[in-house]
DNA sequence: GCCAACGTTGGC
DNA sequence: GCCAACGTTGGC
């Protein structure tokens, strides 16, 4: 299994919204940038997340699993656009800042950090281990710590 | 709201 | 294929 992040304006796309819609999930559409859609085609269905809330909050809320492997996004005509489906899986209880993660030196090769406007990126296991020790959650079974 | 960083576009 | 102009992202 393979660990992503995904970034997200919550004026656009809120974990609110992204949990309202439950198991069956939403397209995580609108991406159009070669590098994120690249990510995205890299997905399998079970890999996770982190939900990212960018622009306001700042900070990791909430954790998705890939639903639906890539396939062309829904929102354009241009065959270029794909994305996969996600699900929101748990909430992080204590959401992790970005702040907090520049804070944190295991965690400054983060894409986060050194990638500031990639949308969609890969995570390293370690730094999804931390990020879920840090945000009160267990990496395993994604319940309260 | 500003603006730095950076990705994309298009003329040559 | 270079690079200037332009548009967008996203932290501050």
């Amino acid at each position: 299994m393979q660990y992503w992040l995904f970034k997200s304006e919550p004026a656009t796309w809120s974990w609110d919204q992204q949990k309202k819609k439950g198991k069956a999930g939403e397209e995580w559409d609108g991406i159009r940038n070669y590098q994120a859609r690249n990510n995205m085609r890299e997905m399998k269905i079970g890999d996770r997340g982190f939900f990212y809330h960018s622009n306001e909050g700042l900070e990791i809320v909430g954790v998705v699993e890939v639903c639906a492997a890539s396939h062309p996004d829904s929102t354009t005509d241009d065959e270029r656009w794909d994305c996969v489906d996600v699900r929101a899986l748990a909430d992080v209880p204590a959401p992790v800042g970005l702040k907090a993660i520049k804070a944190e030196p295991r965690l400054a090769e983060m894409a986060l950090v050194t990638h500031m406007r990639l949308s969609v990126q890969p995570v390293k296991p370690k730094e999804w281990k931390l990020v879920c020790k840090m945000g009160g959650i267990d990496p395993e079974t994604l319940k309260p710590v």
